[in-house]
DNA sequence: GCAACACATGGACGTGTGTCAATATCGCGA
DNA sequence: TCGCGATATTGACACACGTCCATGTGTTGC
């Protein structure tokens, strides 16, 4: 993900009468790829709410105690989600005695922040 | 999505031992929905490179003439990469008469941006 | 009018996802 | 040691998704 490969251009061949000079670069597979994970997975309604709790709670902090009722969820479907979360890089799991305390990595969502920056170039030139 | 509900708190019986005062808020299901749906059009390597590509085209205009060669993807397969991305509010279709204009609405990322702003509460409390 | 082009749509297929019930695993306390 | 509570895993199911080919719908140009 740290690796950023060449970006692509379009159509090299000059001949080409469609978008002379503004053809915009495509984004490298490797990191397309690595920004999408993250956004599948956030792409769920419950997992939403699950990292905005994470969130709020103290520190980052909190166990799953009382989650599957308050989301109308089942405990195993809870245990899906948050594996989700963790194997995205989003939540970090730690096992104090009986329980699991989740913590939020605010790190992890830095790359789909800056890319949510999109960088709308001015100008009023049509392409095709 | 404007619309906010009132967010529901968990557990609200007090003789419940664990978490008795930092317990959090949980995102209204209507609201985690519609956040849910913008990260689920993200959600795939292909529209996270389309969504780039438009953005810096110039003033956010492009067409899609060379697209699928330069994604390794069929005509149609991209056609439902735009119709999601359109669906999801990210981007708007305008039809200039053979083909179609693509703009992105970056308004339409406030809210995800937003979000993973994520309210990291300091303190050390722990939870159960 | 007709051919060529840009894009959309429908059908089909394999794959991934979200959910639950049932079961397994792990750690604590009696 | 034994049982209980918290969490993970498995199997099963319905459903959505991504992809293609084939075809349909407009639009431009000859």
């Amino acid at each position: 993900m740290t690796t950023t490969a060449p970006p692509l251009r379009i159509a090299t061949d000059l001949e080409d009468a469609c978008c002379p000079t503004g053809r915009a670069d495509l984004l490298p597979a490797d990191e397309a790829e690595s920004l999408a994970d993250v956004f599948k997975a956030l792409a769920d309604p419950t997992r939403v709410r699950l990292l905005r709790f994470l969130s709020e709670s103290p520190s980052g902090i909190a166990c799953a105690c009382h989650l599957p009722e308050a989301l109308g969820i089942s405990q195993p479907t809870l245990s899906f989600h948050m594996h989700k979360l963790h194997e995205a890089g989003l939540v970090d799991r730690e096992k104090r005695g009986r329980w699991v305390h989740w913590t939020v990595r605010p790190d992890a969502l830095a790359a789909v922040q800056a890319y949510l920056q999109l960088p709308l170039r001015p100008g009023s030139a049509d392409c095709c």
